[in-house]
DNA sequence: CGGGAAGCTACCATCGGTGTCAGGTTCGGG
DNA sequence: CCCGAACCTGACACCGATGGTAGCTTCCCG
């Protein structure tokens, strides 16, 4: 599939799926004109790409790591050296402390949009 | 206590501190000379600034919802109003969204982690 | 009172994924 | 063949918290 079909299945824009391409995350065969020619698993890939930028990580380290995925294109798999296992893991440290934010910050909307419900903040009934 | 004092107890840059007083998070009592005088509620206020920061709130979001939180100066609170409230409804969805990436990330890490350990995630094959 | 430590303001830089525009080329149905 | 839709490359801008520098002032101990 082209470029144009690739965005609309992934909701992902054009501009993002050729920057992926120049960081080396997503390859594209190219028609005779110049025109990038996706496979079907560039979707599923796509979609890899997407949660892993979510989370935080840097388009290197997820260049890095994608290889080492499974059903990354169906393929099999590079094995992670143990350079790259060390950074992977200083890495999921800090998703693990992002995640222990952000769940300390939803208590506190929580208690905020509680009080503002008229609910002094114990969660009992929602209005 | 002063500026400087206030960055090594909370950990957080002076520039940042004095970011935060120009973002109306954080009020400084002033020296005749200028310098910042902070009191000793202002370490746990900036704790509190820091980790709404963390959770990926705006400087303008918190700014609205500071007045609403307990204990952020001892004094009491103000309501959120209606608008507020779904504002913050709003960013606890997203913060939701984010944790879910997160956990599914992290799910992707250990995979890669695990599998260059030796250990593959379904022994049936090993290439 | 002298001098070094600490503060002040103001400004520019950075990071990295994404939006957007401009100007040109390719594709493919009618 | 023609033309509009789709695609190409390249460049610039942005967001927003933070780092850093420069040049000057204030603070406070000895």
């Amino acid at each position: 599939m082209r470029i144009g079909e690739l965005a609309r299945r992934t909701g992902v824009s054009e501009r993002s799926l050729r920057y992926y391409e120049q960081q080396g995350l997503l390859a594209a065969r190219r028609t005779e004109g110049g025109h990038r020619e996706y496979p079907e698993a560039a979707v599923d890939r796509v979609v890899h790409i997407q949660e892993l930028f979510a989370a935080g990580l840097h388009s290197r380290t997820i260049y890095k790591i994608l290889p080492c995925m499974r059903d990354s294109d169906g393929g099999p798999n590079e094995i992670a050296t143990p350079l790259l296992v060390e950074e992977l893991t200083a890495e999921r440290e800090r998703i693990d402390r992002t995640i222990s934010d952000l769940l300390r910050s939803r208590e506190v909307l929580d208690e905020v949009i509680a009080t503002a419900s008229g609910q002094p903040p114990s969660p009992s009934e929602a209005a």
